[in-house]
DNA sequence: TAAGTCATGTAAAAAGTTACATGATTCT
DNA sequence: AGAATCATGTAACTTTTTACATGACTTA
């Protein structure tokens, strides 16, 4: 099993969904930690349901084309249950701005803080977005995120990990803006 | 051109490098925020010189195998240093250890919590090391740190990065830990 | 009427990992 | 003698992205 096949189950396992929405969900909620496109999906779930761990029915719509409704097998949730606790084999890190940074000794100070304060207003907007969801969720949700047995419980655990994030993120390109336009 | 031509350029900005050396930085140095293993670094090394951004020179070594010297070349140079301001392109974030923390709620919580307690004792160590680091760097480079010129102001710039990735990493695993067992 | 959303696929290309392959020297 | 390091490559495979392809319905 890849990973992106947990991906899918981890979704399927809170609601039923089509492909077209489960790919949606890849750029939105999970997109955040891992995502994929829609010519990754659709063939993702053929060979999940091929191994019985989803399967699907034909919804059919009037005002919309038929889709597909996916539903995660009892196989496919104990294939997920274990898969969560199994140990997480480390993949390298891959950041293309850090890896900018590397090299920003070679451009004009000026122009290179221009790029990590633009960067630093990305990820502060996205930490923005995230600190919204966040007061959305202790207002809604108070109750269950105190449950480890609630899937918003696990909800909250990961945008936890989106804030810490794009806080350190934003913090990082702000002070490397400043240490390339020489502010102490 | 590649992100990895880049990497790769990156390095040899600094200094020369065989192949071999420029595989070990990718697993150390840059290897933090961007890696390869030889058997892309060769071709993408070939790829270079075709291009005219890199050239090599036959190193005869007596005690060991000869060896392939890559040196950058003007062209290069230029490309690394424009490539430097050019905004990145956002690629997606895929982190298998937030992907399980969203299905969390699934398994049990005393298991769980022994999986985030472990990734924090890993990114805590990491951590360590950098630390050490940093504080390498604030001793023998000091007058450079300031220096957005200086190849050791970059170096330290992207050691920042480190830190706080990990620093922030290893917080949300504890927290998320201590969470699953209840603690409040 | 043109653009956008819903809906599902396939094909080709690029990027990255794992495995295969070789050979000298050095360290235990 | 066996394992580890230095050194460079290729081949096969997996994963991911980009592009091709189609068609109905809705909104501006």
């Amino acid at each position: 099993m890849t990973t992106l096949g947990y991906a899918i189950l981890g979704l399927l396992s809170r609601e039923t969904l089509s492909g077209y929405d489960l790919t949606r969900r890849m750029g939105e909620q999970v997109g955040y930690f891992w995502s994929a496109r829609h010519s990754q999906v659709y063939p993702e779930l053929a060979r999940l349901e091929a191994e019985g761990y989803v399967t699907h029915s034909v919804v059919e719509q009037r005002e919309r084309p038929d889709k597909k409704v996916y539903e995660i097998t009892g196989t496919g949730l104990a294939a997920l249950r274990e898969w969560v606790t199994e140990p997480a084999r480390p993949r390298p890190t891959r950041d293309e701005l850090v890896l900018k940074a590397y090299s920003v000794w070679l451009a004009d100070p000026a122009e290179a803080a221009r790029l990590f304060r633009e960067a630093a207003s990305r990820h502060e907007g996205q930490l923005e977005r995230y600190e919204e969801i966040e007061g959305w969720m202790k207002r809604e949700w108070a109750e269950d995120l105190g449950r480890p047995g609630s899937p918003r419980f696990a909800s909250y655990a990961t945008l936890r990990r989106g804030l810490g994030y794009e806080r350190e993120y934003a913090a990082w390109c702000r002070w490397l803006a400043d240490a390339l336009e020489g502010i102490r």
